[in-house]
DNA sequence: AATGCGGGGAG
DNA sequence: CTCCCAGCATT
């Protein structure tokens, strides 16, 4: 795993040859080989698009999400919102709603608000420049930098996650990708490459590149447009690059949540419109202290949340639920009301739901398992 | 600079 | 199962 420092030093110098051919060939080559992937742009509904509201949208939704996760909800998306217009007069709850599943809920918040700024700020014109473009809510350097190359032609390299890989191979570079620092590096390195006709072409080659050819695991070199002027692939060390520190390890809890019937409805509640799945339906329930049972520590978080008295049910299901930085072992059961009146406390509000109307709500993946499992009319 | 924030795919 | 992937906002 660890190189010795001196020569981990020697690599990171590509011969002054490898990088005049860069300055010269890698936009030629990358570009007709981009030119050549019709079943890739077939496949991703916004490529082509002049419209920046969509290439915002997409965008937005291609943040740490993969093309086939994206595709769907782009196209629902562009059913419920069609323009900027239609989206900033939108309710939460409906934004939320189309939203649901897809993660990082933050994302559909200030997309809402940041069509609201475009409407009563820009007139409900989309800004072109990229220092404006990067104001609104939800648009960082990536975003700022893929609008204003693919929608507004202007010569902005993108660095994302694909790219960075890319970059690190291309010139054997040595610094962890994980370091802010090397973006800042790639990026001005890519500044320098990118060509002034066609940018967004170029910045989508390198990112296609990246997650089809150039991909984390086993690339695939035989079929790389850029595979001669590939430092990596020219020493035979495409495994040791990009350079990337471990990640900690997350750690695992145990959470319990119950279904509380009463008159043939079950009770949800609101989170907090901040934080994590900020805004977001759920079921009551938290987790199980040490020295608890599960069953002890239902009846405690429905107590804290809801001021509800239950009776503790069968196990309706178990499941378990990796987010970014903790997993969960989740436990449900089902609960029978027994005394006082439901008040939201953890929450921002509560809703006694029959189990039918429950799919009009946006929940969390994990309650989202939950939801078949309930009886339509108990 | 470090941390919080979902979900999905590959092996 | 386990490992790996990846932008923005906040502090």
């Amino acid at each position: 795993m660890s190189q010795n420092s001196s020569s981990s030093l020697l690599i990171n110098r590509p011969k002054i040859s490898t990088k005049i051919s860069l300055i010269f060939s890698l936009a030629d080559r990358l570009l007709k080989w981009y030119d050549r992937q019709s079943d890739t742009h077939t496949k991703m509904p916004w490529r082509g698009e002049a419209d920046p509201y969509c290439i915002w949208i997409s965008e937005v939704m291609l943040q740490q999400t993969q093309v086939a996760t994206v595709v769907d909800y782009y196209r629902r998306w562009l059913e419920h919102f069609p323009n900027v217009q239609s989206l900033a007069q939108a309710n939460l709850d409906e934004v939320l709603k189309v939203w649901e599943g897809l993660g990082y809920y933050t994302r559909a918040r200030n997309l809402h608000r940041a069509a609201q700024v475009i409407v009563s700020d820009y007139n409900g014109e989309f800004p072109q420049q990229y220092n404006t473009i990067k104001t609104l809510p939800g648009v960082g350097e990536y975003t700022a930098s893929a609008l204003s190359s693919i929608a507004f032609n202007q010569a902005v390299p993108v660095v994302d996650g694909n790219v960075l890989r890319v970059y690190s191979r291309l010139l054997c570079l040595v610094d962890d990708i994980r370091n802010p620092k090397t973006k800042l590096l790639a990026r001005a390195g890519l500044q320098k490459l990118i060509p002034q006709d066609r940018p967004g072409d170029f910045n989508q080659a390198l990112m296609d590149l990246g997650r089809n050819v150039c991909q984390p695991r086993q690339p695939q070199c035989h079929v790389c447009p850029v595979q001669e002027l590939c430092c990596a692939y020219n020493r035979n060390r495409t495994g040791d690059f990009p350079v990337k520190s471990k990640a900690k390890a997350t750690p695992t809890f145990q959470i319990v949540v119950g279904i509380i019937y009463k008159d043939g409805k079950v009770l949800i509640q609101r989170r907090p419109p901040k934080g994590l799945l900020g805004g977001l339906w759920e079921f009551p329930g938290g987790k199980i202290e040490a020295g608890e049972t599960p069953e002890n520590a239902l009846i405690r978080e429905i107590r804290e949340e809801t001021g509800l008295e239950v009776e503790i049910g069968s196990q309706l299901t178990q499941l378990k639920h990796a987010y970014t930085h903790f997993k969960i072992n989740l436990t449900c059961f089902v609960c029978e009301y027994q005394s006082g009146t439901a008040r939201p406390k953890a929450s921002t509000a509560l809703r006694w739901v029959k189990p039918g109307e429950l799919t009009k709500f946006a929940f969390p993946k994990a309650n989202q398992k939950i939801l078949p499992l309930l009886t339509p009319d108990k």
